[in-house]
DNA sequence: TTTT
DNA sequence: TTTT
């Protein structure tokens, strides 16, 4: 009843956005989180572990995803695990485990200190956060996060193929 | 940019449903989240400790807290914190904190198994989830909740008071 | 940084315990948590549709799942995402995601089980609440969670394979 | 049974720190989550909202927020609620909702600091996540976040005020 | 493949 | 009292 996942990390790669004739869209970005190693109490070193999230952002998230999220970028990322299988080249079944974007928020862009807020024309998204659902459930939102980039706009949602 | 609350616990009363002129609902009730004690290396002992969240639920959430919220159901709730300023009786300046929920799903209600689903016509929201988010802000919804009780189908959400 | 998962669901079968050299154990079962479905604004039909979860529990936790989780049981689970790869029987190099469990909360009054029975003196475990967490990090706790059956009581902690 | 908040914002204040005769620490501030403003159906605008948050973070989390955190820093904060009385100066009952926090994360490249310096040798903590629990209650910890500086080291921690 |  |  309760699928909901919370990552913050750093954007691999740029992403990469699909568009569909009905003019939805679909970006996928890997998402690294470290896990910092430590040691044992006998003396162990274990070593630090990078694991790696497969993003998909859909409709409105993946045009905002398009523009302001880049390799490098730390995001705050909210969603749902999702793992499908598709065949691959030799016909063999395989499963791929995915993180649906409900929200994203982009992070530290510069802010921090108590001025410094100098040039900031090229970083219009600073601390924006982008939340996506589906109008299709007809639900309410009370979004606690900051709305200004939500998927609200992108246009019909009703025949997308998840 | 980022208020989010999740709990778990039981409703301490059932829940008080208010209704507004314009077809909106809003309920309150008590949600209590125990901490379990323990004792500490020095053999001290330090007690459960019960906290007491002020729930507040608007619209579909409301009408579905009435129907099927009382004191004693097991929840899980997702929400953001507000703090509210009132005036008590002596005209004191107080501060109030709540939670307003987003989703609420009623757990426990003898679900498990592929089996022991025996007499279930009497509980037709096992393991419901009802997801509020306000149509206001123009979301799109891929929620992960069940959503058969959501409160999309509240009708008009323009003029809240919050 | 935050590699987060929370998830509220069912327990598909019992679990699988191992028990290794050093009195170390490790549980292992499927969770399942599930989306309704919805229609789409166009009369188009989404069915429900299920994740299953692979679940990893770890030394205490998994003693505990050992003893009380088993199929149809209601859980909340707090973790966070591990993908490892690992040769199948043909060589061929697999990747399968788990959650890594960090806490388990039983929950249900009378959660769990085909049996489900009645008066709860037999049930000590009631929402109960799991946590377990590596004491090789030298962490400090001050768990939210009710800690009857936290991990702490496992043993040695140092060897451990992950 | 699960009391869990997840804050992302900024920090208000430098924090108010304490030590105790036991080496203790407690540290103090105020962390703002803003949730954007919108426009409703019929046209009524709903402003900004800021939500002002009182963080409490005891022992090593408590030095780690004197050494790191400062006015303006971006924070991820994870802990729980608890309401506190007091007697106010006129002898009146007053309550103050509060978030204990068990992770505390630094956000953005170049955090905190009214510098903001180029090249980051001087800034061990960028991106650190601290985590503090308690020891008293024995338990494991696989926690997910970066552990260089959780709350571990800071001594004993057996009586505690709270 | 990110980041510190 | 932060930030955009």
């Amino acid at each position: 009843m309760v699928n909901k996942v919370i990552l913050v990390g750093n954007v691999g790669k740029d992403p990469e956005v699909r568009y569909f004739d009905n003019d939805q869209a679909v970006a996928n970005f890997p998402l690294a989180t470290t896990e910092r190693g430590f040691k044992t109490r006998d003396g162990q070193e274990v070593p630090d572990r990078t694991e790696w999230h497969n993003i998909v952002a859909w409709r409105g998230l993946a045009k905002i995803a398009e523009s302001y999220i880049k390799k490098g970028t730390q995001l705050y990322v909210e969603g749902r695990i999702r793992t499908r299988s598709y065949d691959d080249a030799n016909g063999v079944k395989k499963y791929m485990t995915e993180i649906y974007a409900d929200t994203i928020n982009l992070l530290g862009r510069r802010n921090s200190g108590d001025n410094d807020q100098a040039t900031r024309a090229d970083q219009p998204m600073q601390h924006a956060s982008l939340n996506q659902q589906s109008a299709a459930q007809n639900n309410l939102s009370n979004s606690s996060d900051q709305g200004s980039f939500n998927a609200g706009d992108s246009g019909p949602e009703d025949d997308l193929p998840f």
